[in-house]
DNA sequence: CTCAAAATGTTGTAAAAACAACAATTTTTC
DNA sequence: GAAAAATTGTTGTTTTTACAACATTTTGAG
C-alpha cells in the first residue's frame, strides 16, 4: 500500500514495526500529497478538517498579522506532524501557513480519526498518539527558545542567541540553517539589510564565519 | 483525602466525576505545596522529576538569558501545568522558572507515573493525560500568538497586537491581563519607560484606556 | 497611619534599527 | 549558456527605541 511506503521512509518512525505501519496504512483514512517548492500546503484559515505530516523535504510554517507583514514561525522537516495543537485545542481552523521550501511529501490524516482513539483502541492509535504528543510538546520547547531570541535587546543578540541554539542542537561550532539570510531575517522578525550588515560586522569581527546556509560560531576554546 | 480536595476546586477538573478524581488521588504519587508571592516555585536546569499543576492562584513562567537578562514567557493560571513539554520531549531539566505572582497552590506528580500510564492503564491515566495534551497544544498555540506579538515592527504595534488578543480572549473590548505595566514590558521585551511612553500616547490618541490592569480597546463601532 | 519600597510617568540624549534605493552576486529557468 | 529573477551586500537618512535620571503615585508592611 502506498501510505505503508510512505511511512516507512518517516524517520521518526523507524523504530516501529512494519506490522504497525501497516496496520497505521489501514486504520486511518489518510492521503499523500506533493508539492512543489514555494507553494502552500496549508493557509492560514482553512478548516481544520485534516493533520498534516511532512514525510519528505522541508516547509516553514509563517504567519501574515493584521496588516499583511508575513513572517516565518518556524521551520519543518520529515517527520513533524503541522495542525495537531489547533486539533488537540479544539480550534476549527488553522493558525498558520505552510509553504513547502523544497519539493514536499505530506501524508494527511483524518483530524476526527487522529484525535479520539477508535472504538477498538489499537496500538497503532497509541504509537500515533504518542508520537505526536511528542511532536507538539517538542515544538513548545521550540517555540520558547524562538521567545528568547525574540527578546533580546538588539539583532546582534537575537542572531547570536540562534546561532548559539542552532549550533548547541546540531552539537557542533559547524552547522548548517533551514534559512537564507532572508529568511533569516523574516524568522528573527528584523530589517533584512540591518541583519545582512550586523552578520558582516560578527563575520570581520571574528566572532562567527558563514557561507551559504553554514554557520561556523567562533567559540573561545 | 487532600490531594482529592485540591483536585475537585481546578475548574480544568469541572467535568470529572468524584469516582474519577478520587482515583486520580491515589494513583498517582502526588504532594502538595503553598508558595507566597514573589517565591519561586521551581528554578530553571532543576531536575525534572516532578510535574507541577497550579491548583489555586498565578504564576509567571520567566526565562534568564546567557547574560542574566530576566523575561517573562507567559501567565499561567489554576489548572495549567508547568513541566510537562519537558517531560514529554524526554528533556531532564525545567527549560524555565515558575515565579508565584500572588499566593500559589500546586500539586506536584510525580514524572515518571505520569509520562508512562501504569500497568493497569487505568482511566484516570487517560483522562489526565487528555488534559495534559490540550495543555501543551494550547500552550503552544499561545506562544505562537506572543511570538506574533514579539515579531511587530514597534513597541506601538507590539502591544497592540497583545492587546487585540487579550480582547478576542475575553470576547469584550474591556478586559483585565494578567501584568502590571512593569511585567507587560518584561513580556514584551522592550524598556519599561518606552512602553509606559506609547501606553501614554495611544490612551492620549482615543486609541485605548486603561487604569490598572483593565484595558479598553476601543474600536470603530 | 507612617514610612519604605515598588510601580509608574516624564524627559532628553545616545544608540540602534527601520527604511529606501541601488549595486553586485548567485540561482533559476528556458 | 544566456537572460531573468532572486538573493545578498552596501550606504545614507529617518525614525524609533534604549538608556539614564528623576518626579510622582501607589502599594505594602509594621
Amino acid at each position: 500500500m502506498e501510505i505503508f511506503r510512505e511511512l516507512k521512509k518517516v524517520p521518526a518512525f523507524a523504530g516501529v514495526s512494519d506490522k504497525e505501519l501497516q496496520a497505521m496504512s489501514s486504520c486511518f483514512k489518510a492521503e499523500i500529497c506533493f508539492f512543489d517548492k514555494g507553494q502552500e500546503i496549508i493557509r492560514q484559515g482553512d478548516p481544520l478538517d485534516k493533520v498534516i505530516l511532512i514525510s519528505k523535504g522541508e516547509a516553514n510554517a509563517q504567519n501574515e498579522d493584521m496588516f499583511g507583514n508575513i513572517s516565518i514561525i518556524l521551520n519543518l522537516k520529515a517527520g513533524d506532524f503541522f495542525g495537531i495543537e489547533e486539533a488537540y485545542a479544539e480550534q476549527d481552523c488553522f493558525k498558520d501557513t505552510l509553504v513547502a521550501t523544497e519539493p514536499v511529501t505530506v501524508v494527511l490524516f483524518d483530524k476526527t480519526k487522529i484525535i479520539s482513539p477508535c472504538a477498538n483502541n489499537c496500538l497503532c492509535h497509541q504509537i500515533l498518539s504518542k508520537r505526536m504528543i511528542k511532536t507538539v510538546s517538542s515544538r513548545a520547547l521550540a517555540l520558547t527558545d524562538k521567545i528568547k531570541h525574540l527578546s533580546q535587546r538588539g539583532i546582534r543578540d537575537k542572531v547570536l542567541s540562534y546561532l548559539q541554539t542552532q549550533s548547541l542542537l546540531a552539537g557542533s561550532r559547524y552547522f548548517d540553517i533551514p534559512f537564507n539570510k532572508t529568511e533569516l531575517a523574516s524568522y528573527l522578525a528584523v530589517e533584512r539589510s540591518a541583519l545582512s550588515s550586523v552578520l558582516g560586522k560578527l563575520k570581520q569581527e571574528g566572532v562567527i564565519d558563514f557561507e551559504k546556509k553554514r554557520y561556523h560560531l567562533k567559540g573561545k576554546n
